[in-house]
DNA sequence: CGATTCTTTGAAAACAGTCAATCTGTGTGG
DNA sequence: CCACACAGATTGACTGTTTTCAAAGAATCG
């Protein structure tokens, strides 16, 4: 298994040598270049991704045709639309590379199976969970606290390095901010 | 058991009678009146809560001094402050009862003996932590995609008993919105 | 009924979006 | 290596949505 699933996973669980060696039966490695799609609106989300290395975006088109980015996924994180994975109904979002991108696909076909044979899984997936759901709900308190300046100056102080990789009008449209105004605001920080 | 809790888990895993007689004994009743508190800010929370019948709001004061509403939980869902919980920190948000409310508490404390013993209660927590995000998520496309005025008509159709349970304002406070326009929006529709 | 809490209304102001034009930078092919 | 094309970023004027403030009106509870 890939070193940096390893060390993702003791963050949140102890687990044996024997245990990894059964997760690691169940992920494939692949590879997507920059621009292509792990998932297209329409179609059934059917893994799990971890990311090894690279980015990939999370969005859709809202109701007046515009790209809206849900999220971001980067090195050491995993992804994946749960709404269509979980309900088995396609799904309304799109995965996106916004970088060449190496991950590790765990397919949902089989998890219940690896759940049994190694229940630990189990628990890492739900303390992954529980991480996710404090950061989105964080989230939601500084969409609603902050102004759209105090916004965007947040987040390039809290993700300086991930400022640089993509575009800054992807920055925008998952702030859900125009890009002219992101532009002004960073015109005015200088 | 509550019969409410046990036709709950059941929308998400199978479980046996033995296993719904050892979870019961993880849990205890508790009631709370109107404005009561459940957690402080400022204290640690330490179990998750199923909400038997009643409503409570989860909220904390922004930079403004305002009491901003992050989410409410109504009758058959769970609510805890998972910040607090999972990092043993002292909780930034208030929860506290919008009406009288009967609940059950399940404490932290023992929660890995609990599932250790009854494992299926880890996968019902992962599944419910996997609905619970696709909610959350929603959430955040709607603040994105839909107006303020869109926001609260949406709001209203999807949680019309609801409207009328809680002050108009909180519902304001919730979607991130002043009450006057609110008000005004209201006054749109009719 | 009196007091407090909640809701409504209107006018002025702030914040962020839209549109259109221009500028910058980067990569590609000749 | 240059020229061109195209994607992304910037700027300014104008517009629209939502907030703020203040005051008045309704509803609820002891």
């Amino acid at each position: 298994m890939h070193p940096n699933l390893i060390e993702y996973i003791k963050r949140y669980v102890s687990i044996t040598e024997a245990e990894i060696a059964i997760f690691q039966t169940y992920l494939h490695s692949k590879k997507i270049k920059k621009k292509e799609f792990l998932l297209k609106e329409g179609q059934f989300c059917k893994s799990r991704y971890f990311i090894i290395k690279g980015c990939v975006r999370l969005f859709h088109f809202d109701n007046k045709g515009n790209e809206q980015i849900i999220h971001f996924g980067i090195d050491n994180w995993w992804i994946t639309e749960y709404e269509s994975l979980i309900n088995q109904i396609p799904s309304q979002l799109n995965i996106q590379a916004v970088e060449n991108t190496e991950l590790l696909e765990l397919p949902e076909a089989y998890f219940d199976e690896l759940c049994e044979k190694v229940p630990i899984i189990e628990r890492l997936f739900r303390k992954i969970m529980e991480k996710t759901y404090i950061a989105i709900q964080k989230r939601i308190e500084y969409i609603y606290s902050l102004s759209g300046e105090e916004q965007f100056r947040f987040f390039i102080d809290a993700n300086p390095e991930f400022t640089q990789r993509v575009p800054q009008y992807m920055i925008a449209s998952y702030l859900g901010m125009s890009p002219e105004f992101v532009s002004k605001v960073k015109a005015k920080i200088k």
